[in-house]
DNA sequence: TTTTCCCGCCATGTG
DNA sequence: CACATGGCGGGAAAA
């Protein structure tokens, strides 16, 4: 348990640095911990153990990577690693909820939808490859922007609308749903709560969204920045367009004061949320509108590392080099694995997406295997 | 000062 | 009941 350095609150040196303590240094190394080819299940006790963290902050990392499809809940105290190959399909998802819930939007829904969460039968499959239960288009949580509640809720149902991960859900489908591609956190809070944001109520809900932000940093799904002109912080989807994933993470050249790519969004008043332009159209096959403009040149750049050499982490179902039989076999993997977490998705696009993703993934991890010395062990 | 956001109390859920 | 989860907001370290 307790064990290397601890914060004693009065020591002479040691200088209680709280950026050691952050989220999403502590999400880095729990990924870096458990992407790994071998790695199947997470026990929240190993886990806070190894990372010589509470459990309450597993708690919050494990949350939100759940959300995202990194993670799934198997049992109690434990989870089963799904891996970063599960990202593209959770967030298709969530894009696809979203707008479904946008087009369902009227003057007072409400009504509390359906509900009743997935069965979800518990095919505990021993071990090997499990069924993954991702078949239903619908029907999970959902119920999301404006709960416009007032009313004694379920009170169970209460709980989860407060909860971490539909609230990193609800955060991710402001910038999946809509053509919003930066937003601060102040207005992301205003907006997923609805109604009334007491000055109170604001607060909590902020405190919320950074540590959310903290981790999907992290993962270099999201970026901190400010707004063009304004100097108010907010942050940038860089989800799957594949944007900055190698330089992002590098950020340690900070000699210059203009790196800032090339904001393409002209206007990005963070006033017309909803009720923009959203494209209804759910089930489209429209892949995200690529190459606009913001990832030319990295692609290129991207493609001149091609050479990575994963360090001591390696991409799951990615095994370190070695067999030349191997290779052909990896470059297969994504793609089966695509399918095995998608069966419905197995258009093209998806596929290309999919690729395209993965590649992302391999050259951001070896940046971030090589960056950190994760200091865990 | 304001912005970030860590810490851990304690309500709630589960077995 | 004990133990697992995880809201929630005080308040202190960074801008």
């Amino acid at each position: 348990m307790a064990s290397s350095s601890d914060p004693p609150p009065s020591s002479r040196h040691h200088t209680y640095d709280r950026k050691q303590k952050s989220l999403g240094l502590l999400c880095t190394n729990f990924l870096s911990l458990y992407n790994r080819d071998d790695v199947r299940v997470v026990g929240l006790d190993d886990a806070a153990g190894r990372l010589g963290v509470e459990r309450r902050r597993i708690y919050d990392i494990v949350n939100v990577l759940e959300s995202i499809g990194v993670l799934q809940r198997k049992a109690k105290n434990q989870y089963t690693w799904k891996g970063f190959g599960a990202i593209p399909v959770a967030l298709q998802e969530l894009k696809e909820e979203g707008l479904w819930q946008n087009s369902q939007e009227g003057g007072n829904e409400d009504t509390k939808v359906s509900d009743e969460e997935d069965e979800d039968e518990s095919l505990s499959q021993p071990t090997g490859s499990q069924g993954e239960s991702l078949s239903q288009p619908t029907g999970s949580q959902n119920d999301i922007l404006n709960p416009n509640s007032a009313f004694p809720r379920s009170l169970k149902n209460d709980r989860r609308e407060k909860s971490l991960a539909l609230l990193t859900q609800n955060f991710v489908k402001l910038f999946v749903c809509s053509n919003l591609e930066m937003i601060s956190l102040d207005d992301a809070a205003r907006l997923l709560l609805g109604d009334a944001y007491n000055s109170s109520t604001m607060r909590t809900k902020v405190r919320r969204l950074y540590d959310i932000a903290n981790v999907l940093t992290s993962m270099n799904l999201i970026e901190k920045t400010h707004t063009t002109d304004t100097r108010k912080p907010a942050f940038r989807w860089l989800g799957l367009k594949g944007k900055t994933w190698n330089e992002a993470s590098l950020s340690r050249k900070r000699a210059f004061g203009n790196d800032v790519t090339n904001i393409s969004f002209g206007r990005n008043r963070t006033d017309s949320f909803m009720g923009g332009d959203f494209s209804q159209n759910l089930k489209k096959q429209k892949t995200m509108e690529n190459d606009s403009g913001l990832c030319q040149d990295d692609k290129n750049n991207m493609k001149q590392k091609q050479s990575y050499q994963f360090g001591p982490f390696a991409p799951a179902y990615v095994s370190k080099a070695g067999t030349s039989e191997n290779k052909v076999k990896q470059v297969h993997d994504w793609e089966s694995l695509a399918t095995e977490h998608c069966p419905q998705y197995q258009n093209q696009a998806l596929k290309e997406l999919y690729s395209h993703y993965m590649e992302a993934w391999k050259s951001w991890y070896s940046e971030v295997a090589g960056k950190r010395s994760t200091q865990v062990l």
